[in-house]
DNA sequence: CCCCGGAATTGACTTGGATCAATTCTTACC
DNA sequence: GGTAAGAATTGATCCAAGTCAATTCCGGGG
C-alpha cells in the first residue's frame, strides 16, 4: 500500500517531488500545523512531511498494536479511527476531516492504539514522529501548535462525555462536524456526511436505528433535512440549543490572537 | 497537605526557600514531569516550578473561564475537574491525585475550560505555561515527557468512551484507579476513594443510585469488599474481566524502555 | 450523649433506547 | 435493465438504568 497509487510507473517519484514542497502551498495550510509559521519554519516542517497517495475506501491507514512512528495529517477525504474490543464489538473513537491530525494517542505507548480506516478516498500526510520532535525545539511556533492541538483533542473528549441523552449527542455531534466542516471551507449548513450511520452510532454509543430515528425526529421538527447521507441544517439555534455542548474555540472568534503567553 | 504542616508565621518563606529544589528530592520524581531528566535539565525545571500550600476539601484550584497560565501537578490529596453545562448539571470529567496533571485542556482555548476542586487537602505544583513552554525548547526529554503525558490523556479518554454498560464503566473505573494508585506508590488493592458516589456516578454518566447498587452487586459476587469510601478488590482478575478496558500503559512494563524513537 | 444533615443504600416504578424483525431504498455488478 | 447485497428506515417489544421515595448510616457540633 503506501504509496502505491495506480501501479503508474514513475508517480512515485512525481508525487514526492511535487508534495515535498506542499505545506506552503496547502490549502490546509491555516488548519494542519504550519499556522503562524515563518518561510525558514515552513521549510523545516516539509523536510519531514511526506504526503502519501490516495487511501482507498476500506484501506487502512494504520492498525492497532503497529508500531508507531508517524502522526498522519488529512488532506482530503475523511478516515475514522475504531477499536476492537475484547467481546470483538467496534467502538468509533472518532473521525478526521481534511485539515485534521490522527495518531495523537499512540504517542504514549509507542504503538498505535486504535484502528485507522479510509471512508472514502484519502489522502494524508506522515509526519514521522522522531523528526518532528527535533524540529518541535528548533521551532517554537510549530510546538505551541503541536500543544495547542492536543489540548483541544483533550478537551473535545471532555465535551463528548458531557452529552447525555441520544439526542444531546446526535446534535452535538452534528454541531461539531457543522464547525469543522466550515473551518475546512466546506458549506457549513450542508454536511455530507462519509461515513454511514452505523459508524455514526457506534461513535455516540447508540444503535444504529436510535440514530435513524432521531434524524427523522429533528426533521419532522424543521432542524434539518435529511437526505440519506446529505444532511441539510435548517435551525442551527435549535440544533446547538439541543446539544449540550459549548464552543469548543473558547470564546467565539478570540482564535485570530492566540492569548498564549 | 504539602510542607506547610503547622500553620506557622514564616511558613510561607520556609516553604518556598525549601520547595524550590523540590523536584529532585519530590517523592512523586518519577510520575510527574521530571522522568529521565538529569541534574541540569530538573534545575531549570524547578526553577519554574512553585508549590501551592495547602487548598482544603472544597477549596477551588482553578474555575472555567479563568485565563490560563498554568498547568498543576497535584502532589499530595485529590482534585476533581468538572463542568456545569446550560442546564445547569454538573458533569465530572475526571479526577487526579497525587502525580498527576491538571489543566492540559486550557491551553488550546487559552482559558480553562472546567473547574477543579480539592476533594481533600491538597497541595499542588503550579508549572507556568508561558516558562515552561520555553524550557520545553531546551530540554527534550521534558518535551517528550509532556508530549507523552498528553498523549495518555487522549488515550484515556478514548478508553472511557469505549465501555457501554454500567458495571463495564463501574468495573472500567476501578480498575484505572487501582492502576493509579500503584504506581503512586499507594495499596492497589484497598482503595480509599477521594470522592463522594454522586462524583463518580456523574463521571461515568450514572445515577448516584445505580452506583450503590453495582458496588453492592459487585460485593455480593464476591469481586470487591464495600466500606463506605473503603473498597478493597479481592478478585482483580473478575474486574478487569467485566471492563471492556485494555492496559492504558501498552505492553505491560514496557514503561521502563521508552519505545519512542 | 443526642441530634442534625448530608451520604449512601434500598425499594418500587417508569422510560429511553436497545434489540429483534421486516420492509424499502441504493448502489454496484452482471 | 435486473438482481443481489448492503444501508437505511420503520415498527413492536423488552430491559437496563433513571427517577422518585423512603430509610439507614455515619460524622460533627452542641
Amino acid at each position: 500500500m503506501g504509496t502505491s497509487v495506480a501501479p503508474g510507473r514513475t508517480s512515485n517519484v512525481v508525487n514526492i517531488a511535487h508534495l515535498r514542497q506542499s505545506c506552503r502551498s496547502c490549502s490546509l495550510r491555516d488548519l494542519c500545523l504550519p499556522l503562524g509559521l515563518d518561510q525558514d519554519d515552513m521549510t523545516k516542517l516539509e523536510s519531514i512531511v511526506h504526503t502519501r497517495g490516495p487511501i482507498r475506501t476500506g484501506e487502512h491507514l494504520f492498525r492497532e498494536g503497529d508500531a508507531f512512528h508517524a502522526l498522519y495529517a488529512v488532506k482530503s477525504g475523511a478516515i475514522k479511527t475504531y477499536t476492537i474490543d475484547k467481546q470483538g464489538r467496534e467502538h468509533v473513537l472518532g473521525f478526521h476531516i481534511g485539515g485534521e491530525l490522527a495518531g495523537l494517542d499512540a504517542i504514549h505507548a509507542g504503538r498505535n492504539r486504535c484502528n485507522a480506516v479510509a471512508l472514502q478516498t484519502t489522502s494524508v500526510c506522515a509526519l514521522p514522529f522522531a523528526r518532528l520532535e527535533q524540529i518541535l525545539h528548533e521551532v517554537p511556533n510549530l510546538q505551541t501548535q503541536v500543544l495547542r492541538i492536543m489540548s483541544r483533542e483533550v478537551s473535545a473528549s471532555a465535551q463528548l462525555a458531557t452529552d447525555h441523552s441520544a439526542e444531546e449527542r446526535l446534535a452535538g455531534f452534528l454541531v461539531s462536524l457543522s464547525r469543522r466542516y466550515q473551518r475546512r471551507g466546506l458549506p457549513a449548513h450542508l454536511l455530507s456526511l462519509p461515513m454511514p450511520r452505523r459508524d455514526i452510532a457506534s461513535h455516540l454509543r447508540l444503535a444504529t436505528e436510535t440514530v435513524s430515528r432521531l434524524f427523522a425526529r429533528f426533521q419532522e421538527d424543521g432542524i434539518v433535512a435529511v437526505r440519506r447521507r446529505e444532511v441539510e441544517i435548517l435551525d442551527p439555534a435549535a440544533l446547538e440549543k439541543l446539544g449540550a455542548s459549548f464552543d469548543l474555540d473558547g470564546d467565539d472568534g478570540q482564535r485570530r490572537s492566540p492569548q498564549l503567553r
